[in-house]
DNA sequence: GTTAAGATTCCG
DNA sequence: GGAATCTTAACG
């Protein structure tokens, strides 16, 4: 008997050190417009934590677009990058420190920008609470997933010292 | 107002 | 290796 349970926010009110991976192996669920309702497993993610990291985007301080950041754990961060890609963040931690779980990988898919184009993320779901929304939630699985560590993609800019932070959590292959 | 650069992906 | 494409933040 496999209960999935929406996550609830005392999951999330913790340091994204924490939560990052420990959403290895849990459900991504999104109900399209369409009513459809697919579930994915997040595969691969990158803790983004504070304003001292020069790697998250808090770092600029609080400003329009960290503002999600800065709000209590559970929320929804979708930025635009590169003019083409928006990449999914959930915000962690209690109101007024600045974190966020960017989502890497569901299932068989790679890449942050390839993650929101098949869930269909925009940014009309920027700052989107994932304990009220009837798109995007969370799910528990009695899943234990078993994972390696990684520096983060893509901030060479953050200066060697946070570049260098293990902050990639990657879900091992299951093998039967 | 202008501009540089980005938590990327795809094509050649 | 480079283009695509546009928002944000920094500077004037």
């Amino acid at each position: 008997m496999t209960l999935n349970l929406k996550l609830t926010p005392d999951f999330f009110l913790r340091d994204v050190l924490l939560v990052a991976p420990d959403l290895l192996g849990k459900q991504l669920v999104r109900r399209f417009p369409d009513g459809l309702i697919k579930k994915f497993t997040i595969t691969e993610v990158e803790a983004y934590r504070g304003e001292e990291d020069l790697a998250c985007h808090a770092s600029k301080g609080r400003t329009s677009r960290t503002e999600v950041m800065y709000q209590s754990g559970g929320r929804i961060y979708v930025y635009l990058i590169y003019g083409m890609h928006y990449l999914l963040n959930f915000v962690t931690e209690r109101e007024g420190i600045p974190q966020a779980v960017l989502i890497r990988g569901i299932d068989d898919i790679k890449g942050p920008g390839r993650v929101s184009k098949i869930v269909a993320i925009d940014k009309k779901h920027n700052r989107t609470s994932l304990f009220e929304s009837e798109e995007i939630w969370v799910e528990d699985t009695e899943i234990h997933a078993e994972y390696f560590t990684d520096v983060r993609v893509g901030i060479d800019y953050a200066g060697d010292y946070w570049k260098n932070k293990p902050w990639r959590f990657i879900m091992n292959w299951q093998r039967e």
